[in-house]
DNA sequence: GCCTCTTCTCGTACGGTGTTCGATTTCACT
DNA sequence: AGTGAAATCGAACACCGTACGAGAAGAGGC
């Protein structure tokens, strides 16, 4: 028999005889705020501890790695995330409250993006979520492997959505300028970058004029549907026949 | 005016009057073998030089920052995509065909998953990818911005799907463990991890016995159908009366 | 051949990083 | 008050990205 990995959450969390001036929960909260502040790489553990009035070697009592820190973080982010109840809203309309509600808490903390596809999501939070979208899609009428299909094809879509849009975000909050002077001056270097590509320029002309932001949210929407549109028609293709089936087949 | 913001793309590589030792192209090919090889944190710019007998330093003369050498390695993965043709295949086909090639590049390199979250992509190639996605939905009968939304929904889902099997595999890698072992060492694992989700837990041990290659590229399959599908959906709501329209659209 | 100017390489150094380890403090409980 | 565990901390190690200035290498004119 194989002897389990050891992760932050099948370790206890250490003790916890009294908090004396650290704690897991004050560490992941502090860690939080320097994330949001400061971005993914001003996290430090010097900078950590020094947040907390501790030393930054203290830290390593409560979590073995810094890694431990940004594992708990992340799953913290997923707990932000809405879940909405199927059996009030309808499976379609659960789903796209889903979407949105990842979409915000992920540009709430744009650094969470590249830990994703870093390290697998096993947290609570992250178990928690993943549970209720089974429940969303079990509700729409999927079952067996299928469940688990549909709601990784959702995760997917909203993370890898969501991906170039911080990209472009952060990039904007390290130039320091703001929206519109980094939109003049992206055409520019987008024109001379495309130079071999005058379609692609001509489409990204068709932009400007354009509130970003709303064209971005307007994309989204797109996919969405469209993705599940195309569950509907899996689901119709999978039981054509009587549609009192699918609504009994619930329990 | 803005002057455009500066970046490797903008900026000309380097004179090469003549190439000593050291060219732009020998560097991106170091960096991708190493990156290849031994994983992103394995690329810094004193193991770079060294690999190419050259001091750490001695770089900054071809490249502005470390981050520079990134944008140009990743460009160079958009690259290996094979760019499938739409009039000859059709759209459907295409739009698969290149989301399997930009997943299969993605495997090859497990490194350039979390930077495409970083940075924007508008390296030539990337741009290449670009337009021609765009040159697919086209031939689908996708007409101005949804051409757009429709190449990045695209994107996005691939992305997105592929980021978390990159989670699981670089964790793989990490442990040291064959994909048995850990396989065995995770259902423990997630046995203890999701112990207030049984049903969760029973999901999951539907898993196992099935192998995890194929049932993740099944996964793919489902989503990257739904998406299709969906997208099918729109074209025929937006132009449902006349079939031999979308054909005579094209041009 | 020699000089000069540009192109290119490199050693050194600075401030920062994650983490180990042993000494030290703090604290609950007898 | 004393003891043992729990928790904190300082110093140190190896490594990182990169600024800077000194130097090597090569081309072109004389």
């Amino acid at each position: 028999m194989q002897q389990p990995l050891d992760s932050v959450w099948t370790r206890q969390p250490r003790a916890s005889k009294s908090s004396p001036t650290l704690s897991r929960g004050q560490i992941v909260r502090a860690a939080l705020e320097l994330l949001d502040a400061e971005g993914l790489d001003a996290l430090s553990m010097r900078r950590l501890g020094a947040r907390l009035g501790a030393g930054a070697t203290s830290l390593y009592w409560h979590v073995a790695h810094k890694d431990e820190v940004l594992e708990l973080v992340m799953d913290e982010v997923y707990g932000e995330v809405p879940l909405p109840d199927p059996e009030t809203v309808g499976w379609q309309d659960a789903a796209v409250r889903f979407a949105y509600g990842l979409r915000e808490a992920l540009f709430k903390h744009p650094w969470a993006i590249p830990l994703i596809s870093t390290r697998p999501s096993i947290g609570p939070n992250a178990m928690r979520l993943s549970t209720r979208m089974a429940a969303v899609f079990e509700q729409a009428g999927f079952t067996g492997m299928s469940l688990d299909y549909a709601s990784s094809a959702l995760l997917s879509y909203v993370l890898g959505a969501i991906a170039p849009e911080i990209a472009w975000r952060t990039t904007i909050d390290r130039s320091g300028l703001s929206s519109e002077e980094l939109a003049a001056a992206m055409h520019q270097t987008v024109r001379q970058a495309a130079r071999d590509h005058p379609e692609l320029l001509e489409r990204y002309e068709r932009y400007t004029g354009h509130d970003v932001d709303v064209t971005r949210a307007i994309s989204f929407d797109f996919g969405l549907t469209c993705l599940l549109d195309g569950m509907k028609v899996r689901l119709e293709q999978d039981a054509p026949a009587t549609p009192e089936a699918r609504r009994t087949r619930r329990t």
